[in-house]
DNA sequence: ATATGTGTTAACAGGGGATG
DNA sequence: CATCCCCTGTTAACACATAT
């Protein structure tokens, strides 16, 4: 301790000897100082003007994971599975476990207009409503609107209620860890469950956090059936997408997932597949690792995503 | 070897208090 | 009153680990 405010001092120190020294210069000194000064600036903007921008590792980065999803149901007893399918979760329990792929996802995103929430693609101008929502994660896409407003103390108080020790941000590792160790199947379960696969899955951020007002959402266990769980994951997908856009960033928040499933189940590269409404749901029940990866062999060999042989489907 | 997932960290921005 | 500066929380990018 006293080791660094020991150098503090110095640091204060050697600040004032070199204001002191400054204001001591006359005016022709001073500007032979910020000649050399900009001389440096200009050097520095050419010499970095012909080092070429490495290209990035990485078109997307996105935090928007089935895989853990996938695992922690597996763990689950059968009381709390039960328990999440009478919320309205049931689709979670089945999930497959599949990677994103990322320049489609990229790609998709680059024509997604977050203004009329549709995608422009392959010529065609494709609507995302909540009903499509519902139809591919299979969540409810009417009822209550979901809110996440409210003071802090409300806050702090849902989450003593709930016993998630938190100050700020909620880390998605401790939800994890409580659900680990969680064998009940009571309101303090499902709490943790919902604020995980939202987490995780639904509302992804750009970080290993989620926004701590986020526990409202379990204000009312006896309500989370009649929520609009579609139009919530909708919108902040739209909201994570414009940001991207606007702030030209790698990393994107929302449930990208959504993108892409959306459009293999739109978009179809063979002739005589069954029409999208007659298909069974949710479809993120149907897609796994195989079958996005048979699907991504077909659409490269026919000339990538926007190819003129793709057909379009409307539910 | 490459892609993907997760944890870490440096940089940033905004608020509020101190200072001249 | 304006400006400065520190503090704090946020976040983007990096780095590492793991899987394929």
């Amino acid at each position: 301790m006293d080791i660094i405010l020991e150098y503090e001092n110095l640091k204060l120190q050697v600040k004032d000897e070199i204001t002191k020294k400054w204001n001591n210069l006359d005016e022709d000194s001073k500007l032979e100082y910020r000649r050399e000064a900009r001389e440096n600036c200009e050097n520095y903007a050419n010499l970095k003007h012909n080092i070429p921008c490495k290209p990035r590792k990485v078109s997307l980065d996105t935090r928007c994971t089935l895989g853990c999803v996938h695992s922690m149901v597996n763990k689950l007893n059968l009381r709390q599975k039960s328990i999440i399918q009478e919320l309205g979760f049931g689709s979670l329990l089945d999930l497959k476990f599949i990677n994103l792929d990322r320049d489609l996802c990229k790609w998709l995103i680059d024509h997604f207009d977050q203004n009329s929430c549709a995608l422009d693609i392959c010529g065609k101008r494709l609507p995302i409503s909540t009903e499509d929502v519902e139809y591919i994660l299979g969540i409810k896409s009417t009822g209550v609107d979901i809110s996440i407003v409210g003071s802090a103390e409300e806050i702090n108080h849902m989450c003593q209620q709930y016993r998630l020790n938190v100050e700020g941000d909620i880390p998605i590792k401790l939800l994890e860890d409580e659900l680990n160790k969680i064998e009940t199947s009571g309101n303090e379960f499902v709490s943790y469950f919902l604020l995980f696969i939202v987490g995780t899955l639904l509302c992804p951020t750009t970080k290993s956090y989620m926004k701590w007002s986020f526990v409202l959402i379990c204000r009312n266990i006896e309500e989370i059936r009649n929520l609009n769980w579609a139009k919530f994951v909708l919108d902040f997908l739209i909201q994570g997408l414009r940001k991207h856009k606007d702030n030209n960033l790698v990393v994107v928040g929302g449930c990208v997932l959504l993108l892409m499933l959306f459009y293999f189940e739109h978009v179809n590269v063979e002739i005589d597949v069954e029409h999208v409404s007659k298909r069974l749901r949710p479809r993120i029940c149907f897609w796994g690792k195989e079958e996005v990866k048979q699907r991504m062999l077909k659409l490269h060999s026919i000339g990538g995503f926007d190819s003129p042989k793709v057909t379009i489907d409307f539910l």
